[in-house]
DNA sequence: CGACATGTTGAGATGGATCAACACTTGTGG
DNA sequence: CCACAAGTGTTGATCCATCTCAACATGTCG
């Protein structure tokens, strides 16, 4: 990943305070003394070109990021090469936790699309603590939240059907996108490929193709040029026993 | 479960600073300013009995508990009945801090063994932040390292076979128990029957039963009468793909 | 033009699910 | 004391959801 000061161009603005995200009704607002800790915690901006590593399952590199712009996923690899994605990551989502404190085997994460990311260093996290525990308190929050999306993926490979866990990934991934104010007319971005929707449910390749393709012919869904409509979303939330639940606004680093 | 005042009689000790986990090399030292605020912050301690609900799936208390003693383990539930644990809870572990934050639908925790809890109310842990960063910090550490669990039961469902999954939570569980100093002659108490290990590991009760005696016929492991003793644990590591990674102290609240 | 990534489809193989018994233990009430 | 129900573990027979293998289509890009 090519790492650029702050001062530099690029898709996350120089200041924290023209951060596009924070204008969303997705996210929590700051203080202004908030924000400007944030801005110099903020270390530096990145791009990541999709496809490319952010971070390294065997050499993790100890920052953490916040993704500012395009999607990206966590993983996790066998020896022998079987992939399984552990969730995928969205504008706002912030990277990299784990690496710092898991004692198990780390987790690698790739850029799906072209990303922009800022950048923190680790060491700076227990200044934060110290200077803004109410950030403390965001960070905790986001990792909570991250657990719980992980837990969700976990009962969806382990208990539910191919076709469910196939339409539980479009609906979550619908909806996620949705928050974000990214949806129009039933549809959104959709930029990963039936591998990698394999690899996120625990199905194979060919598999995958054959449950995507039954529940387009069934009319619930349409998958064409890297992007997804739904087209019946009640049906997908009942195939894949899904349930709204009210929408919260989440911190931002 | 029953909420007894911290005076009360009961397995956890009247004040933190007697605390049986604490002596252990397993897990962090504290300040003397610490213990004194965690002890303050400590709202009762609790006993829950075998089988019995610590957290509602369907009502959440709010509550954030230590487990102290006993195991338990974290669920979540299709409406069908279908029921996925997502890990299992240790002495030591911190509950419920995924249902203070988490948008996605709450999970459930429940009782394996009688169980012995402190308990901390939900509203003290902003006080925590704000008026001892490292113990928030620790809070952080603790929720990203339950993340870092799931994730590796994530990959165990979505990508082993049954004998490598079934080989994985025997080690996993092994050296989890074995670091809190509860391991003699290769054994370990092990409270849980094969139908929670078939929930954990998303199989079939009958397919769970089948796999664990061919290990057990291959001589991998014992496991009868609670107990589990791994008879080579080399064979059982290699069948996980499973490593072993430098034990870390972790934060205890 | 060929190389490569991606998606599609069919045929056949199989790991794990389901169904059905039965054994053993424990606790309970008569 | 026995009879019985409930929980747990075991095993065999059969079924089927999903995997693997194989082939081919399409689009992109050098």
């Amino acid at each position: 990943m090519v790492i650029t000061p702050p001062s530099s161009a690029g898709p996350c603005p120089k200041h924290c305070r023209d951060c596009r995200l924070r204008s969303l009704d997705a996210f929590n607002a700051v203080t202004p003394q908030e924000l400007g800790f944030i801005h110099d915690f903020r270390s530096g901006v990145g791009l990541a070109a999709a496809g490319t590593s952010i971070i390294s399952e065997q050499n993790p590199n100890g920052k953490l990021f916040t993704l500012y712009a395009g999607w990206a996923f966590r993983y996790k690899t066998l020896s022998d090469g079987r992939r399984q994605i552990l969730n995928f990551l969205l504008p706002g989502d912030f990277i990299g936790l784990q690496q710092e404190f898991a004692d198990g085997a780390s987790h690698g994460v790739e850029a799906l699309t072209d990303a922009a990311l800022c950048v923190f260093p680790r060491d700076g996290l227990w200044d934060l603590f110290r200077q803004f525990p109410s950030l403390g308190y965001d960070v905790t929050w986001l990792s909570a939240r991250g657990e719980g999306m992980v837990d969700e993926n976990l009962l969806t490979n382990g208990r539910r059907t191919a076709a469910e866990r196939v339409a539980m990934l479009l609906i979550h991934l619908y909806r996620r996108v949705e928050r974000l104010g990214l949806a129009t007319d039933n549809t959104i971005e959709f930029p990963i490929n039936q591998q990698h929707i394999a690899d996120a449910l625990g199905l194979s390749l060919v598999h995958t193709n054959k449950t995507l393709r039954r529940l387009a012919q069934l009319g619930l869904h349409e998958l064409r040029d890297g992007r997804l409509r739904l087209l019946n979303p009640r049906a997908l939330h009942r195939l894949a026993d899904y349930y709204d639940l009210p929408l919260r606004r989440v911190p931002l680093l």
